[in-house]
DNA sequence: ATGCATAATTATGAATTCAAAATCAAGTTT
DNA sequence: AAACTTGATTTTGAATTCATAATTATGCAT
């Protein structure tokens, strides 16, 4: 068994990617488990010691998540946590609606069958995971992210990757109570079935409705 | 000896913002004028030796870059300039027309008097600047991003910018021809009344045109 | 002469060192 | 006692050094 607890304790054996790369991902790791909370300073040397690591590449590292909007680059003060106010994640949620109904829209349109398959198979397993809360959530990422892959916009892709770790700051996982999430399926079934019939504007509608249901629920908008 | 005509020559008196920001800046001009072009190999000793500065700061640059997607990095072998297809042209032109379509049609519904003003202002100088192809494309770039920072979101500001300087590594200035310089002109008039009179859904898919139009122009669609 | 193995060179990735700026602390002055 | 000044400490930003992987060059065998 290689690495079971932390991540970069030894060399590693075969180097998938750099080091800073690795670092960038413990980062985010810590940033969305609130070990690093938004408005926090970031401690390069406490880190550097954690990670058993240089300064080099923890700022390297710092600077791809400044791009990404994970930490804020003050100068001649270091790095900080990014604070997303309740209007950011309105933003950024309804940024991924617009680009997730485009992407639904295209592959209603352009998709093949074997396509439309594999995006089914992926609903029908969230069907039947409604009541395994974890488990819904990954395969209901997963189908967003391969309806992105299906609409074939390596940028969208992109661009929705990073919003979605935006998203992630934000602790408001009440974002799916008890009765979202079933309400959530409902919509998703109908985009889903939108898909299959090839109705490109039906499907862009529903799936932006999809996410403005959403994003009212994360507002607290609803009791 | 010093260098009279580099851009880092001397410490800068005062710092506004950081060297490998600066560097960065260098390093997209240039490669969006064609001194670095798509697929070359990004030699750092000769850049450090062209700026006058280390490796640090420009290893630095060059992963904010990987991160807008100007330049890929490749494990062990470097940095180099991305190559941008046609595909890519036009995938990423689809997202600056639905991101600014959008920014448009929330301009027609919530800009206060004095914004719609702002916005005509600069219209109006566009309409006397037919005749002057950069003083045209200038005002052109600032209308659009007016549009976006009137509409309020900042994240799509960001990704637009982004979007943007991707774009700007296609050489394809033949983008605005004689005559599609004066049809811009028009669809800008038409998506500035649709936001005077403050119709949002006509806002939005003029602008959305607008995009089309220029993307078919692009790619080389017309005759 | 061609192909392969091995040595020399070069470039990358990371650690370390250095300089300057900012923060913090103490002491003095008003 | 409060505020300002001055000095010590910490921390950032950048340069330099070091180790290792990759490339090129050289020599040997076939």
């Amino acid at each position: 068994m290689p690495d079971p607890s932390a991540a970069a304790s030894s060399k590693p054996l075969l180097s998938p990617r750099a080091l800073y790369q690795e670092v960038a991902e413990q980062l985010r790791q810590q940033i969305f488990s609130r070990t690093l909370h938004p408005g926090d300073w970031i401690d390069e040397q406490k880190l550097t010691a954690e990670f058993g690591i240089s300064r080099t590449p923890l700022r390297e590292a710092l600077k791809v998540l400044a791009a990404e909007g994970l930490v804020t680059m003050k100068l001649r003060r270091g790095a900080y946590v990014t604070e997303v106010s309740a209007d950011d994640v309105a933003q950024v949620y309804h940024l991924m609606g617009l680009l997730e109904a485009d992407a639904a829209g295209q592959v209603a349109r352009h998709a093949s069958a074997a396509q439309r398959a594999q995006l089914q198979a992926l609903h029908d397993k969230l069907e039947k995971q409604v009541r395994q809360r974890d488990a819904f959530f990954a395969t209901n990422e997963a189908w967003h992210l391969l309806v992105l892959e299906l609409a074939g916009n390596r940028w969208a892709m992109q661009m929705v990757q990073d919003l979605r770790k935006v998203m992630k700051l934000n602790r408001q996982l009440s974002l799916f109570k008890q009765g979202r999430l079933a309400q959530s399926l409902d919509e998703h079934r109908a985009v889903m079935a939108a898909i299959q019939a090839g109705q490109s504007d039906a499907a862009r509608r529903l799936m932006q409705q999809h996410f403005e249901n959403g994003v009212s629920a994360a507002a607290g908008a609803a009791p």
